[in-house]
DNA sequence: TATGAATGAGAATTCATTCAT
DNA sequence: GATGAATGAATTCTCATTCAT
């Protein structure tokens, strides 16, 4: 296979060390050493940190929205679409693991420094969830809720269960408040399901 | 009424600062003319910038780790002890605004970082949410479940929530998605008790 | 015995100091915590730093100064006075250990900033040494030399002989550059004596 | 003409300043401007002030120690190879001004903070003296001699000598104790040879 | 005299960015 | 496109000295 690109290749390097060390904490010139890429070669493919950084963030997020929405339009009732839109979201941060890292620093500045372009990424998946609660509510299968904080439990939920991974599985095995499954995010994501739809659901 | 002590006076502003601007983005320089203390008096009191963020976590984590097992310890059973440990830890970060911008910061960072006398008050929390949890399924009020994903689950959507409170203050004031008030967390820690205690409580 | 007066705890401790670490490496910090005093109280007996210097190297110059001049003063001739100042002084510096290893640090910097008052006590020794070369010469005993060499050989000798004590003493036993006793100055002070006065002497 | 590397000519300055202000004395901010450099570019090319000051001592002390180690071995007698090694360490010495006053701060501090590589160097220096004295005296031309004590001798002597240079040219000409010309070494490592290979050998 | 706190001026080092080749 | 070198503007931290009590 032909090399990566080295456009690529730093946004790749770049992700992650956002990720680990947020905006301010990634020094360019450990960069440049951690993709072996000379210093002066990301200026020229990236004009600056800032425009580097919403550069990762606009790759990282907009896959990530599509898959999630695609997924959605798959299937038709809004319990079905429920189900997909938070256990293929989970599956999909957990594929993508720098993205619930830095979503959550940028959450912690109240989103006010996140780049715009992986803004509206956020908002579409916002909206679909928003279709998804009203369609369930005009058909008198869910009962009203605030889109907002459903969307809060989704991603609050993941993005912690996804970020403390490493931090987890540090943890003796039989500590007994980490008895779920380190890696896997489906048990994971089938429990928010559940404690989600149950909740919403009009019971009979 | 007597001058704040510099020391505290420090504290206070860091506090701020790091929940703002998170701990590489929190210059000294700054901190030094927004607490109108001279630079060298930061580190008279505080050694250097890693101590003062571990002493300011220190002050900002032990009170709310305390309220919250207070307030669990006033009721009895495992249902109420639930609703308050959900419903005072919402209204405790609510009232310490940057705890949840620095906590959320720290778990991007999977918690590496963070300082060990902070992180042993979220243990502290995290145990009694398993206390309840086992108390009830012992009980056979409770199902079983994950108590690191409830405990995920209170912390992802109140740090959320709260974190996002200036971005939705800025929304358009009609915006579908942002039903609930804005600044008032009660309402969001009712729903999410009642998803959480519904999903959990064993019906009959 | 009553407590040593602060103001010569402070000399004490600053002359070690100044000998281990030079002028611009002694922090006044420091210094006040290893002699147990306030740090104000440093300046309220001794002005500024460069007054602690010049008051430091005072009390430690003008007594090694007098100890050489008296000595050579008990004998008569000059073979017997210039032994007196080579060993004299020797044993002075020895006992004064700190002494060495300051002035080293001056005649590195040329002299240039040597406090006057310590410097004249220099020149008091140098002069008492060329008084006994000029005697000696015009008794002719001794050969014409130059009083500035030989002042050098026995300061140089002496000083080098004694800061080095650490660390000679840190190598093994048997090392064969290191045959004489580490921490006896006298048999170092016989042999630069005897190299000097056989040197001069005029053999007949 | 090419430039001299901005490396090296960071380490020339360095030397002289190193010598003329010690290692805690030399003020990096001064340095770059000294020798016309950005500050970034010092730290680009060395690090930090402990690796300059590394790198500058083994740039200094190792041609030296090579000059005189290979001086010394162009003849054969012990009693040529002593006066090689004494006349052609002043000689040398007296073209690397820096040299002395470096050396003579890192022997007040006992050596201990002197990096190994410039140690190294004199230890190499002392060897070949050890040698030579060992030989002589095993020839019976030499009487036995501690050689660490001659070692002294000769270094304490011309260091002081070429340290003190500026000093007495500033003295008035007719000074009584400084006969000597001021700037050639040669008179005064004459003198210091014949006082040592007198005081050595063995009259018959 | 003694002391905890304060402070302005520095001093070492870092960092994003640019330049020359 | 790539790279070693350079640089101005920070940024963290230190230090001699002073103040208030």
């Amino acid at each position: 296979m032909a090399k990566l690109k080295t456009s690529q290749k730093i946004i790749d390097c770049a992700t992650r060390m956002f990720a680990e060390h947020g905006y301010a904490g990634t020094i360019m010139d450990e960069l440049a050493e951690q993709c072996s890429v000379n210093k002066a070669s990301i200026y020229y493919h990236h004009k600056d940190k800032a425009t580097l950084y919403d550069n990762a963030l606009t790759a990282l997020f907009t896959p990530i929205a599509n898959t999630v929405i695609e997924a959605v339009e798959t299937v038709d009732t809004p319990v079905e679409k429920l189900e997909h839109h938070i256990k293929i979201f989970a599956k999909t941060c957990a594929e993508n693991p720098y993205f619930s890292a830095i979503l959550m620093r940028e959450m912690a500045s109240g989103g006010a420094n996140m780049p715009a372009r992986a803004r509206e990424q956020m908002q579409r998946i916002l909206f679909m969830l928003n279709q998804i609660l009203q369609s369930g509510a005009s058909q008198h299968i869910f009962k009203p809720a605030d889109p907002l904080i459903i969307h809060f439990m989704i991603l609050g939920t993941i993005n912690l269960y996804i970020t403390t991974i490493p931090l987890r599985q540090s943890l003796p095995e039989n500590d007994e408040c980490n008895q779920l499954n380190n890696t896997d995010i489906e048990p994971a994501s089938e429990q928010l399901y559940k404690t989600i739809v149950d909740s919403l659901l009009i019971k009979q």
